[in-house]
DNA sequence: AGCACGCCGACT
DNA sequence: GTCGGCGTGCTC
């Protein structure tokens, strides 16, 4: 009898999925999840199909060690796995480590102990033991924990009445990941718009079949509440959903959000899971156990069941980008997958991005617009202060008409937030005496000064030192100049032109943890700091009522950097913030600082004119062939020795294949041409959009000089900077 | 990605 | 003389 072969992906670096020799009675079909040998280790892998005995492996096949009782991957998520590693250029094997991220440790939950009245009186009373006795009197069990919380009461209190026999132990089913919920728990009252957009959308899902829709409404208009209406019809057909978020938006006030529609919080994935929620979490989503989830970009990746629909919430939001390990974009692959399992996906944005704005405007995308704020919810008012002609006096960086508008809001008890994404005091320190720069030894990147922490610190590495008593280079001493504005500095400034005012400085490298930043989140909700100074921590989350100005310090600073997103990125981050203001009072008033109030970006926020926003940034990425109009990559290459970085990068870009619809540029110095102390080249490949750029550069790579001692190289399909 | 193997510098 | 640094190459 022939020993029968399957082929295993094993969630390494490989591409290929190696065979094994099943041993005999062993059951396997394609998707199980097994233990094999693999080098000195053993792994878990996923028979990824039948495999054939080729000459000259016969002596090295290894046998399968055994089938782990789980349910097994389906064919869709494999081929997903297979569309994802092809798209991307990562090994096969590296993406189906996406979704086996579920904890090591899969086996049988923790037996949960519970208690319950047993008949006995306890021989000595207590209160305690009273408040227990009347919590188990109905005689059903509980979790000892839940037990001694309930009844306000030590776990010592529930041991003692065990010992004497009053309660009695048993063995409760594991916790459900999450209740089921309740598409009907609560209904909510839609505008007429609303009311529209929600019927689409159930049909959209009742339909089932692969589309693609594109919710576009501002913040407030409702998207929240629409998709849900389509959460909530895939629930009453007995199909999981999907709910993807960027990682910080998935805040408790959303969950709450979702409880309130249906009546029970959703399941959640993200990266701050513990080990053990993480694994019971995988396996109720493969049982399909659970109906809804709510997760950061590595939920597209969990072995759902039966996925009936995934909603991208902001879906614009870079965040989507995964750019280490497997570079990929969560809202495409979220597209993709969709379209492989051929069911609906719905993607939500007050400012979608330029590939779907373009998809939904030739028809690709279905769209549903959701046009006013309600609830008396108001868009506030742009103006420009033009810093060429009133801009601030020299080494301030509040113009006197922001100044003013700030004194105005003060005045009338209502706050003010001061937008500047720059963390720290000054984004460069020099020299008066000698013009002495101070640099990070690691990157090509000035030191930032923080003040608060007393350190001038690279943001690329985490370099840090405290600042010299001296000059490092001409020895002169109380020779430093900060050049430029930090939020730091910004509070510095503030506190000399509002001295009485209660400011709060809001910035990452600030925050302590996450449930600092909601304190103080809800600090500022409730009024108790009349001005905010924050980076772009500030742009989404929390909605503050008091708040109806918002000053953007440097409306120009993301635009400079030559990246072609530039101006979308801008655009999307400064409508969020100025959107912020006067949500309730309608009455809110945004100022954007800038150099060129004539930018397309300005002209569109401050005339609210988002499709003139879009109509010119589509107009010059189709004229450059930019994305979604061609196609690009990036291959990276990078080594700590700069000569060998570069000449590697020219014999790769001299390996490229000849081919008419592709044109390789470069190498170029990355914009960010040291971090870290390896040196950076970068290579730009674009094609027409009909072109298989990925195939192309897997050809070109198949036979490309191979990389050797630090050399490292990064291929980005589809980059999203260019940093 | 792990892990072992292997070849050069400072130490119980 | 060995311990251990990490560069190189392999994993059915």
């Amino acid at each position: 009898m022939t020993t029968r072969i399957v082929n295993v992906l094993v969630p390494v670096a490989l591409d290929q999925a190696y065979s094994y020799r099943v041993p005999a009675g062993q059951e396997l079909a394609p998707g199980d999840v097994v233990t094999v040998p693999l080098g000195a280790t053993e792994r878990t892998g996923v028979v990824w199909g039948e495999g054939h005995p080729r000459p000259g492996l016969h002596n090295k096949l290894k046998d399968i060690i055994g089938k782990l009782d789980v349910p097994p991957l389906k064919d869709e998520l494999r081929r997903f796995v297979d569309w994802v590693a092809g798209y991307t250029l990562g090994a096969r094997g590296m993406v189906l480590r996406m979704t086996l991220r579920m904890g090591e440790h899969l086996g049988p939950a923790r037996d949960r102990v519970g208690v319950r009245l047993a008949g006995a009186k306890p021989e000595r009373m207590t209160k305690a033991r009273e408040k227990v006795l009347a919590l188990l009197a109905d005689g059903m069990a509980r979790a000892k924990s839940e037990a001694a919380d309930e009844a306000g009461v030590s776990v010592g209190v529930i041991d003692g009445l065990i010992d004497e026999g009053t309660l009695e132990t048993l063995v409760l089913p594991p916790e459900p990941v999450a209740q089921p919920p309740n598409a009907d728990f609560h209904s909510p009252d839609f505008t007429p718009a609303q009311n529209e957009a929600a019927r689409a959308i159930r049909a959209t899902v009742a339909a089932g079949g692969f589309s693609a829709t594109l919710i576009d409404g501002v913040t407030g208009s409702g998207k929240t509440e629409v998709y849900f209406e389509a959460v909530a019809e895939n629930i009453r057909r007995g199909r999981q959903s999907l709910i993807l978020m960027p990682e910080i938006a998935l805040t408790a006030q959303f969950l709450d959000r979702f409880a309130g529609r249906f009546g029970v919080r959703p399941a959640e994935w993200h990266s701050q899971l513990s080990p053990r929620t993480r694994a019971r979490t995988w396996a109720a989503v493969a049982a399909g156990d659970v109906s809804v989830i709510v997760g950061a970009r590595s939920a597209l990746f969990q072995p759902y069941t039966d996925l009936g629909l995934i909603i991208v919430d902001e879906e614009h939001d870079p965040a989507y980008k995964q750019e280490d390990g497997v570079h990929y974009h969560a809202r495409d692959m979220a597209v993709v997958r969709a379209h492989e399992a051929r069911i609906p996906v719905v993607l939500a944005s007050a400012t979608p991005s330029v590939e779907t704005e373009v998809n939904a405007r030739r028809g690709r995308y279905k769209r549903l617009h959701l046009p006013e704020r309600f609830g008396g919810q108001y868009l506030p008012v742009i103006e420009a202060i033009d810093l060429r002609r009133e801009g601030p006096p020299r080494g301030k960086f509040i113009a006197p008409r922001l100044a003013e508008a700030v004194q105005t809001a003060l005045e009338r008890g209502e706050q003010a937030l001061l937008f500047l994404n720059r963390r720290g005091y000054a984004p460069l320190t020099l020299c008066r005496a000698c013009g002495h720069r101070f640099s990070c030894p690691n990157c090509d990147a000035w030191l930032v000064d923080h003040r608060f922490k007393r350190r001038l610190v690279c943001h690329h590495c985490g370099f840090a030192m405290p600042l010299p008593e001296k000059c490092p280079k001409c020895e002169a001493a109380e020779s430093f100049a900060a050049v430029g504005p930090g939020v730091e500095r910004l509070a510095e400034e503030v506190a000399g032109l509002f001295p009485d005012a209660r400011v709060m400085v809001l910035s990452s490298d600030l925050v302590e943890s996450v449930e600092r930043l909601r304190e103080e989140l809800g600090d500022i909700a409730e009024g108790r700091f009349d001005i905010v100074i924050g980076t772009q921590l500030v742009a989404k989350g929390h909605h503050f009522p008091k708040l109806n100005l918002v000053g953007v310090i440097d409306a120009d600073l993301g635009l400079s950097n030559g990246d072609p997103r530039a101006a979308e990125r801008t655009f999307q981050l400064l409508h969020q913030v100025v959107g912020r203001a006067g949500r309730e009072a309608g009455r809110g008033l945004g100022f954007l600082q800038t150099h060129q109030p004539e930018h397309p970006v300005m002209k569109a926020l401050i005339a609210a004119d988002r499709d003139a926003f879009y109509d010119a940034e589509i107009a010059s990425r189709e004229a450059a062939g930019y994305p979604p109009f061609g196609r690009l990559a990036s291959i990276i290459v990078s080594g700590g020795e700069k000569h060998e970085a570069e000449s590697f990068a020219r014999k790769l870009a001299a390996a490229a294949p000849l081919d008419d619809d592709a044109r390789v540029l470069g190498p170029a110095e990355a914009p960010l041409a040291v971090v870290r102390g390896r040196y950076r080249f970068r290579l730009l490949v674009k094609s027409p959009r009909a072109f298989d750029l990925s195939n192309y550069l897997r050809g070109w790579l198949a036979h490309a000089p191979r990389t050797r001692g630090t050399l490292k190289l990064e291929v980005d399909i589809d980059p999203q900077s260019f940093l």
